[in-house]
DNA sequence: GTAAAAGTTGGAGTCGACTCCAAGTCAAGG
DNA sequence: CCTTGACTTGGAGTCGACTCCAACTTTTAC
């Protein structure tokens, strides 16, 4: 069972175009599970390993601090996210926020587009404009992206 | 022409959802331009400023680092952007990789519903996968995102 | 007149996410 | 046997983006 396929962390930070100190880093954090070894130390890593990594980095490239990506990879070890019901709420929230992110960046490319092609019109970002209605906003969804309220107070 | 609506530095962080600090901060690093002052010193802040301080936060929700911002308000300030033809690359260059990473995304969302749906399935983030054909990637674009080489080494 | 509320500044501190380094191990080649 | 290269570890350093603070001024409220 072992000639499955492994590649090194170098092999691994190739393909996925994570750096070899960042996957290392990330199982430091435990975001990773910790590698499996050969009998000299080296961490060994399967293409199921891969998979994931691409998936935080994918995870990353939207913005989402590495702390919120736990929940991910919870769904993403194990099989049926339906023995953990707050796990699946937790994945549906995120949904949510994705999906609004979308949206808010589906405006950006908007606004671009907009200065773009004539140079003048001046696009909003955020749901609430009082102008015409020249823009359409790709879906009627309320914006209010990942965490609206800005007090990051410690407690 | 001095009562076009005006707002304190905590009506705009109310109305924008950046905090003061927030606010100052980018004044402090010229991402924003020294807002204009009352004769006591405190910030004035218009409907435009407004706009633009939406445009930074909506921007910032996406993970753009605040240095790439820059341009957009190149483009947001003065008015037509064809007079500046690296600009127009700049954005059409941003515009891609924001469309990339909108498919991006949205390959997060299918990965959690496939989570949510089936519990079983497990879904890939990037371009290559040599699984069956279930999956749909919203549109078939290269997925290079945001600077695709790690390498962020000092020259 | 005094005190509270809201603003100003410069600078220090924090936190997340790496990134780099030194010291050490191991496997193969000349 | 010695060096080279790919790896290991723990820990230090860096950088971006805030966030907080102290000291101060100004305005409003009683």
């Amino acid at each position: 069972m072992k000639t499955e396929l492994a590649y090194t962390i170098k092999q691994t930070a190739d393909q996925t175009g994570v750096s070899e100190d960042t996957i290392r880093y990330y199982e430091k954090i435990a975001l990773l599970p910790r590698a499996e070894r050969r009998d000299n130390g080296h961490r060994v890593y399967r293409e199921e390993d891969l998979r994931t990594i691409r998936l935080l980095s994918c995870l990353k490239k939207t913005g989402m601090p590495l702390e919120e990506m736990r929940p991910f990879l919870a769904v993403s070890v194990d099989a049926d996210p339906a023995d953990h019901p707050e796990l699946v709420a937790h994945l549906k929230s995120h949904r949510e926020n994705i999906v609004s992110q979308i949206a808010s960046l589906q405006q950006v490319v908007d606004f671009i587009d907009m200065k773009l092609a004539l140079g003048r019109y001046r696009g909003e970002c955020d749901g609430d404009e009082r102008e015409g209605a020249k823009k359409k906003p790709v879906s009627p969804m309320e914006m209010s992206h990942f965490s609206a309220t800005s007090k990051t107070g410690k407690s």
